[in-house]
DNA sequence: ATTAGGG
DNA sequence: CCCTAAT
């Protein structure tokens, strides 16, 4: 039986890589046991980064117990909303600790397939509470429903009806609290594994949690508040029970999963939803406000990716120079390690010499050397460092330069925005940053094939990095099939990391194109520390582009940039006033397929949008039009044909059944010679 | 995927 | 041109 997880509504928040779910194969069973075992993987964490995040502001004032009131978040709407309207920081992991309590609701949905090829469907909804509440102590309690309809016999105990439980996660520790949460050694004890949250909802592939804002639904979307409201990926709303949670796993196999997304029309498809969690990640609407962002210089190009999408119809790719979309990336990656999250790591840690940086910089990918004698140093040059693979389209007659470039657009767009480095050493993440390299271990040669960098999404700092450094097991565990990289930096320039343009280009690279400014050159490798911004990981869910960077930072990547501006010709507003006093308006898909077939560039939004301006430029005093004049001539048939359909509603059916000889006859005066 | 409108 | 909602 195949089941399928469905995403909730079109959300586009911040989803935090996560839980993998137990592998079917027993070799990678045995590697999730030993994820879970290390402590990589834990429901907590996972929900304490999220509530974490919540916490931020209301930490103060979080009451010390969550199993109290469970229904009523710490929070006044008061308070939250004032979150939402100043948009949610990130929070650090620090930042959450003892005292500390949140709580949400999650909702799952499952769709499957039963042998009898009959849709299922499974959903949960439940109340998660995470309790920090003393220093050594993390507690998280679930309520948790589950409907099940249809479940398969697999899951017997589940069929055809409505399942409560409760669900209990408890940490004590006998260790000290570390970076706000410790994590949990002893396999399964609170850790996932021994939630049913993850046990009965865990299908396939790698689970995720994400945080969604609730309000944001399909259906409520444009009148929700916040739909102009703008957060940033980090941030999310709440209802009035709490956030909204989520669980789900990665889209292993698309295929598989739009075949079973056609079932429950409830479930939409994925690669519509990731599309359209993309797109509103894009949305410049959605950023611009965020928190952090000092100013609104954020453009929609810094967030490049996808919006392309929509254009990519028959019509499409019309971007002329930089017409290139990174559409998705498929993950395939096989070795290093790439956090399910998507985040980039730098595979090797190569050896490499003396052109090492200072310790003092460790900041990316890189390899260590042993320090010599006194000289207590450790040394990191980085051999390469690695990104997920991004999938760039362009029309076939673009340069190879303008390929070059928006490659290096793509990869801008992503490490402009300033990344975080996560450090793994021997497949753990060190998540204690004030500890020396010494203390961590990070300095002797044991260690140093088992170093290995990882970016991050700065936001996600507190969450769970579930798939760890050591590459070759761990992360095939949770994510197998992921990410191919596209070696940004390659070489052996590892000296050049530091003072100079991080990636540096052997000139040649990139041809001497003026927009090719599209620099490199600012990279430096500040940008990778830790101090930046934010970087929105969006799982590699579909086929769409998993990694969103977001940063005011980047403003150069042209990424997603506006299309060129390409004004009508005189000769195409002929075309378009001709096409339009026969098809009349509404209808613009015929108008475009009759006189602008071939114009890839220009969509029958376009056309519709140039009929608009055109009315407007008609009605208005020559003085005041701008641009390359248009002959009164069309403008004048462009005025009659305006009335005209404005009175027949053209839209109907086919043709010109009273179409242009209609027209001509009322506006004769005007009109143009002749249509047939 | 289109259409209709607002920005 | 962009972005969305509604079809």
């Amino acid at each position: 039986m195949v089941l399928k997880k469905r995403v909730d509504h079109g959300f586009d928040g911040l989803r935090v890589p996560v839980i993998p779910k137990a592998p079917r194969s027993a070799r990678r069973r045995i590697a999730f046991k030993k994820a879970v075992e290390d402590g990589q993987v834990c429901a907590i964490e996972l929900l304490a980064s999220l509530a974490g995040q919540l916490l931020q502001e209301s930490e103060g004032s979080a009451s010390s117990n969550a199993s109290e009131g469970n229904h009523h978040p710490p929070f006044s709407q008061g308070v939250i909303e004032q979150d939402i309207q100043d948009g949610v920081k990130p929070l650090k992991k620090e930042e959450i600790h003892q005292g500390s309590c949140v709580e949400s609701t999650f909702k799952t949905e499952v769709a499957s397939q039963n042998s009898s090829q009959k849709p299922l469907s499974h959903t949960k909804t439940g109340h998660v509470s995470v309790n920090n509440s003393s220093d050594c102590c993390e507690k998280v309690e679930a309520d948790v429903k589950s409907e099940i309809f249809e479940w398969d016999n697999k899951f017997g105990n589940y069929s055809n009806r409505l399942v409560e439980t409760r669900e209990n996660f408890r940490k004590s520790s006998d260790g000290k609290i570390k970076n706000g949460f410790k994590r949990e050694q002893e396999a399964g004890s609170s850790c996932i594994r021994g939630s049913n949250l993850a046990d009965k909802c865990s299908l396939e592939g790698h689970l995720e949690l994400y945080v969604s804002p609730a309000l944001i639904d399909s259906k409520s979307n444009k009148k929700s508040p916040f739909h102009r409201k703008s957060f940033p990926s980090a941030s999310f709303s709440r209802n009035g029970n709490g956030i909204k949670l989520g669980f789900r796993d990665d889209d292993e196999n698309f295929l598989r999963c739009k075949k079973f997304c056609t079932k429950p029309k409830a479930f939409r498809s994925p690669r519509r939803i990731a599309h359209r969690r993309i797109r509103n990640l894009m949305s410049f609407k959605y950023w611009k406000t965020a928190p952090k962002l000092k100013d609104s210089e954020l453009s929609r190009s810094d967030l490049g990716v996808p919006r392309y999408h929509k254009r990519k119809t028959c019509y499409g790719f019309e971007r002329s120079q930089h017409n290139a979309i990174v559409k998705k990336r498929k993950f395939v990656d096989r070795v290093s390690g790439v956090t399910s999250d998507g985040g980039f790591s730098s595979e090797s840690v190569s050896n490499s010499p003396q052109k090492g940086m200072d310790g003092d910089k460790p900041s990316s990918s890189a390899k260590l050397h042993v320090p010599k004698a006194k000289d207590s140093h450790v040394k990191f040059s980085i051999k390469s460092i690695r990104i997920p693979e991004l999938y760039i389209e362009v029309p076939e007659t673009s340069t190879v330069g303008s390929l070059k470039r928006t490659i290096v657009e793509a990869v801008m767009a992503i490490l402009g925005g300033g990344a975080h480095v996560g450090v793994l050493l021997q497949g753990k993440k060190v998540r204690d940053d004030n500890r020396t390299l010494v203390q961590t271990g990070i300095s002797c040669n044991e260690n140093l094939d088992t170093l290995s960098f990882m970016l991050e999404p700065t936001s996600l700092q507190a969450s769970p990095t579930v798939c760890v450094g050591d590459p070759s097991s761990q992360c095939e565990t949770s994510q197998p099939t992921r990410s191919t990289e596209i070696p940004v930096l390659d070489s052996g320039i590892t000296d050049t990391l530091h003072d100079s343009p991080l990636l540096t280009y052997p000139g040649n690279l990139i041809e001497s194109n003026h927009e090719s400014t599209s620099s490199l050159a600012d990279t430096t490798l500040d940008k990778l520390t830790p101090d930046s911004r934010a970087i929105v990981v969006v799982p590699a869910t579909t086929e769409t582009l998993a990694v969103v960077p977001v940063s005011q930072k980047t403003k150069r990547s042209e990424f997603v940039q506006r299309r060129t501006r390409r004004p009508f010709s005189v000769t195409e507003v002929e075309a378009l006033v001709h096409a339009v006093e026969e098809l009349g308006t509404g209808r613009w898909r015929d108008v475009k397929l009759r006189a602008f077939e071939n114009a890839d560039h220009r969509t029958y939004v376009d056309l519709k949008d140039k009929w608009k301006t055109l009315v407007h430029t008609a009605t208005i005093s020559p003085q005041q039009r701008r641009g390359e004049p248009v002959p009164q001539e069309l403008l004048d048939r462009v005025l009659a044909a305006h009335a005209f359909w404005s009175q027949h509603q053209a839209k109907q059916h086919g043709k010109h059944q009273a179409g242009p000889g209609t027209l001509k006859i009322t506006e004769a005066s005007a009109e143009r010679p002749c249509v047939c």
